[in-house]
DNA sequence: TAGATTGTTAATCGATTAACAATC
DNA sequence: TAGATTGTTAATCGATTAACAATC
């Protein structure tokens, strides 16, 4: 009922317990406390706690967090129960690499359609399924339930490809190319933007001990 | 000589800036406002000049910034100049993707050495890199000047790489698996976690204009 | 009971935004 | 000169951390 505001920083948190979280599960670990769970993930307990808490007591005082249990709660509130269907745009090494992976994206989200705006990539089979041109795309996103969509396209292209996404009523993106989308305020687009990462790890590394010498910037 | 602490969020921007100034560069524009940069790149006026001024006084007063100007002092602060060599671990379709990308990450980065413990892969080709057995990663990291590391294997054995890229002298590292890697403290990790981007798009997702109904845990 | 650990409030820290004097 | 826009200080906002009562 009372509309407490969950911050950006805390969902994004949230895979990353759940992820920790299933490993202890598989080594048949039963109880983790915040402490515990801070050394391994370098976060702060009290950060964690606090982070769980919005969502409702999953811990029990002076015991901990249920491993099992805590799981199930993060599953629910990212949703991950419900499987929700995904379209790729852009069969160039990266998006073929992606229809292949599938593996990872299987915890929720599976690719169902594969598009590519070159046509002579019509028909191609990439991991069983079909290169379709963009031209069918709206249809697709309809008729197989498409909520997702996922842009593996040269920078030029995304926003483009972001837009007919949109149009076809998807409701989430997920984006490789290097560039900011706009989007309409519905739809949540998300960067998988790795040259920027590779970018600005350039500027920590010259200095060898974290200090810098010489540097007229600094 | 002032040690002014430069922020991670700051760093961060840089790239973004520098790819929509390089966008404009191309369309011979030749002046910029914070303005104009905060609407496409959907950010505050104010925070670009904030953070354009940890490094300077980049642009004139009444007029903007000057674009290759800009370019240029982005590309000095990440340290884009000097090219650094990279090697990466884990030849499977993300990291062959990656090899046969280059293009996006020759900005200033080069893979020069691949490696992947399936010894059965040793001697392949992978766009001209011979793939080898990681017996010899601590060689070439000295030999060819590698500083820095691509981890694409299973989450369950990237810490065991990080740990070799360490060992061998690595300095940066961009991880690809979905796990927390652990290093010593003069090692730069950055993350590239589009499975984690993924999970968390779904939370956003269900609530079609931003209100939830009947949520228990809101 | 004593020890441990949560959930939560209060304190701190840091980052974003607003405002404006300086100046092109 | 008038209009525009920076660089920067001050105000605001938000997120992280510390502290501790509650309680298992």
């Amino acid at each position: 009922m009372k509309p407490i505001k969950i911050s950006e920083a805390v969902v994004r948190r949230l895979p990353i317990y759940l992820r920790f979280l299933n490993e202890l599960s598989l080594s048949n670990i039963q109880t983790v406390s915040s402490q515990e769970l801070g050394e391994k993930l370098d976060l702060n307990p009290a950060q964690i706690r606090k982070d769980l808490a919005y969502f409702g007591e999953f811990g029990r005082k002076g015991v901990g967090y249920n491993v099992d249990y805590l799981i199930e709660k993060i599953r629910q509130i990212l949703k991950l129960d419900k499987t929700m269907n995904v379209a790729l745009v852009g069969t160039g090494n990266l998006g073929r690499a992606l229809c292949n992976y599938n593996m990872y994206i299987k915890d929720n989200m599976k690719i169902v359609a594969v598009f590519d705006a070159d046509t002579s990539k019509k028909g191609t089979l990439i991991n069983r399924l079909t290169v379709q041109p963009m031209q069918e795309l709206s249809d697709s996103v309809k008729r197989l339930d498409i909520s997702v969509g996922i842009i593996t396209v040269p920078a030029a292209e995304a926003q483009n490809v972001a837009d007919q996404f949109v149009a076809a009523g998807i409701r989430g993106i997920l984006n490789f190319a290097p560039v900011v989308l706009k989007a309409t305020p519905g739809v949540r687009i998300h960067n998988a933007d790795f040259t920027a990462e590779l970018l600005s790890l350039a500027y920590y590394m010259d200095n060898i001990n974290g200090s810098k010498e010489g540097d007229e910037t600094q």
